[in-house]
DNA sequence: CGGAGGATTGACCGGTATCAATCACCGTGG
DNA sequence: CCACGGTGATTGATACCGGTCAATCCTCCG
């Protein structure tokens, strides 16, 4: 049960800021300019030549591809303190969208190289960071692997809820700064069903919808419960 | 569409075999005994201190995790030549299975430490490696992300096609070691789905059925078409 | 030749997508 | 300060895909 609630919480949490941020702020960032987005602009493709990679300052970014159909998947969202854009690959794998007013740093990828190249501990931190980062997306896998609707928002608000605790933040108030639509494209349902879904939980008054944008969690328990085990973490 | 293409291809392939096999052929395999497991043993169980990681030699076997709810999530299959159980974690974050009888050799953690430690080049193939497997769960994610059962099954199809392709195999006859079971959970399917998907694409004469294990593709362009674009690669 | 495990096929039901209408929030301008 | 407009969110009706349960069928081995 305990690896279970580990495993549903990280779901859709980003990578770890992990020491790597702390690694390439000391090492890399002395040089490396500050670069503004506005929402919905995009800081890098999916297939732009990876140059540099992103340290975020302020605000948020969402990650996702297209399929051939025009669908989106969304892979998870950046936070301040987060690392985006790492990987060997020589191109970028996936879109980066600013969700809010965002503020990165560009950190050049022939500095992580050349750091890499100099200090095998370096190397093995990139190797760590990429490590989590594949482990968040089997986590998301896993959220989604033959969950329902109700259970994968669920999930998704107890993930922001514990993702506030780990910044001492109130677990139990949720600010959503991304819209319906982002939430249904990571959970691979519909902008509808995640409002249904929401609308649900209200009515069972487990959550309430302050805004649009602030949920407060009034059972936590019962939310825990909806996914099958009394309490979690 | 090329692009695309491309990440539907590689949506269902292991890692690739890359460089980081050669590597540690040459470098850690020395004294590292093969051992041997019988078909539906586990080489490594979720949760497992991760003292090794594995080089498959002979077999097939299957990655996977459970939910809560004892549903199973297959993330891939590992073939002669893939290595297992990479990741900077200090357990293992999931299930090895053989599916066939099945040879591998195991490789201390602690000499991969050690030669990524001396050698940065190394630590860099780590990186690469588990960087790939990142793309591939990704590709995965995108696979099932809002594609219908059949599409599901048709991209494993040109999947293993594909695979076969890259061996030097015949493209056009695929066999499929594992059950039906397996590519139910891989896909996010049920079994009773994945046979009924395989009988329609017989009906409508894209594929022929040999046995049990072996699946002829009689109509590539066919099963592209399926998928939303006329040819592939 | 027979048995057992795996695969196929069928009937039925429920959950979600889809299409469409209405509502709520928020910034703008009068 | 309030009315208005636009964007995003909610709610409703309906259709369909895929899950589930259950009954055969097939294939491989002993």
């Amino acid at each position: 049960m305990h690896v279970t609630v580990r495993t549903a919480s990280k779901a859709l949490s980003s990578k770890e800021p992990g020491r790597i941020a702390t690694l390439i702020r000391e090492n890399v960032l002395a040089g490396a300019a500050p670069a503004v987005f506005a929402t919905k602009q995009h800081v890098f493709f999916e297939g732009d030549e990876k140059d540099c990679v992103f340290l975020i300052e302020q605000g948020v970014l969402a990650l996702y591809r297209t399929t051939a159909e025009g669908k989106r998947q969304v892979f998870g969202f950046g936070l301040p303190g987060d690392v985006i854009g790492l990987g060997a690959a020589q191109v970028h794998s996936c879109n980066a969208q600013a969700i809010t007013s965002l503020e990165v740093r560009r950190l050049p990828t022939s500095s992580l190289n050349r750091l890499a190249a100099e200090d095998p501990d370096f190397a093995l931190k990139l190797y760590q960071a990429v490590s989590s980062e594949l482990e968040a997306a089997r986590d998301l896998l896993m959220a989604l692997s033959r969950h329902g609707a109700l259970e994968r928002v669920t999930i998704f608000l107890l993930t922001m809820s514990r993702r506030n605790a780990l910044n001492g933040r109130n677990p139990a108030l949720i600010t959503l700064p991304m819209m319906r639509a982002d939430i249904a494209d990571l959970l691979g349902v519909t902008m509808e069903t995640v409002s249904r879904c929401l609308s649900k939980l209200k009515k069972c008054r487990m959550i309430e919808i302050i805004r649009y944008t602030t949920v407060q969690i009034i059972d936590m328990n019962g939310l825990n419960a909806l996914l099958g085990r009394a309490t979690y973490h």
